[in-house]
DNA sequence: TGAGTTTGTTACCGATCGGTCACATCGATG
DNA sequence: CATCGATGTGACCGATCGGTAACAAACTCA
């Protein structure tokens, strides 16, 4: 009976890759991507730097894989916001805002596509097409979010908002929880309103 | 007669410490402050190692004097902006839209000053007073301008401003200058007209 | 000119980084 | 039981990092 997998942090009932994957982007949101050593991340994953480095190349590649994950639970969220409000546009909009909202408050360190971003500034980094392709696909689906809520100019909305949101998330971060990020819903609301 | 510093790149007229800062600058900005060695920036400024650490402590140090120095070039702009427009606060909030639609343009990088508080995540890395104080003195200076142009609002009005140009600098670093950052100036007017 | 301060040069330190090696161990499946 | 693929272990590599020691050269200013 296998006792050493009692209680242990990352739960080793999960098969290797899953908790190195999984270790990486909490660390990677913790402490930054290269801030983050590949040791540490085996480490925190119970497991060890030669068994990472099976499952990816290199710890880039690993880079581009945790950002993958954070992305595909990007689409469960709209997947879930479609599901409990199957025919009522403008409470899904409302509903991304109260999201985004709690968001801000539960999570100090912004959006980790965003701040991959910021933080990796070679131009030909693998990641840069995830990012990308994660930033038009939350960008397609708020503008149909503002067009079915009935704005009368769908687009403009959806890039006031985007701008909104990742204002007050990179703005938590450098100017800390009471600066202008406590304006979000707010500024959500009066954007909403002037483009109805 | 010193022919050695006849053109080279840093233009050696200056001194040592203030060509280390702006090389620096340039060094952090381009490239992050972490993926940025002391050697680099030593030989950027056309000096060594050992002068830069008899001016400046540690890395840690330079870091905050860079932060520092960038900030008192943006006390620079807003001494401009009441300069130019001295008793038409409506045109200096104008111009300050404009500005920022400018820079936008024309930097790919975003703000230094929120770039290295997303990079740098040790909660007391010296840098975070600096940053702090520099997004404080911001948007202080905002809400006084949108208090002087007679919005209605001038806190919500100076933050929803402030989030729309923390979204749109570090929206360009993710999501390209084709990306929801091309909206700022009218979100910005749509903002202000909401709120006069 | 001379003294004192500021720079330049070079080599070096310990630590850490991403990444690899050979080999022992485990777990499932036949 | 035997086999084989997946995992664990620990040592190791070259490179780079922030930071320092020791000494030579240059500049400043009386």
């Amino acid at each position: 009976m296998p006792e050493e997998l009692a209680g242990n942090e990352k739960g080793a009932k999960t098969r290797p890759r899953e908790r190195i994957v999984s270790a990486a982007c909490a660390l990677f949101r913790e402490n930054g991507i290269r801030a983050t050593g590949v040791e540490a991340i085996a480490e925190a994953a119970d497991t060890n730097k030669m068994t990472l480095y099976r499952h990816f190349g290199s710890k880039d590649e690993l880079v581009c894989e945790s950002l993958k994950t954070i992305s595909a639970k990007a689409a469960d969220f709209w997947a879930g916001l479609e599901r409990a409000f199957p025919d009522d546009p403008q409470a899904r909009l409302d509903r991304w805002v109260e999201h985004r909202a709690d968001q801000l408050d539960h999570d100090p360190c912004g959006c980790d596509l965003t701040n991959a971003a910021v933080e990796l500034k070679e131009p030909d980094h693998p990641a840069y097409p995830v990012i990308e392709r994660y930033k038009a696909d939350q960008r397609r689906r708020l503008v149909g979010l503002c067009a079915d809520a009935g704005s009368r100019e769908p687009e403009l909305l959806a890039d006031m908002l985007t701008l909104l949101i990742e204002g007050a998330r990179v703005s938590r971060c450098s100017a800390g929880p009471q600066g202008p990020s406590r304006a979000f819903a707010r500024a959500c609301r009066a954007a909403i309103l002037s483009l109805r």
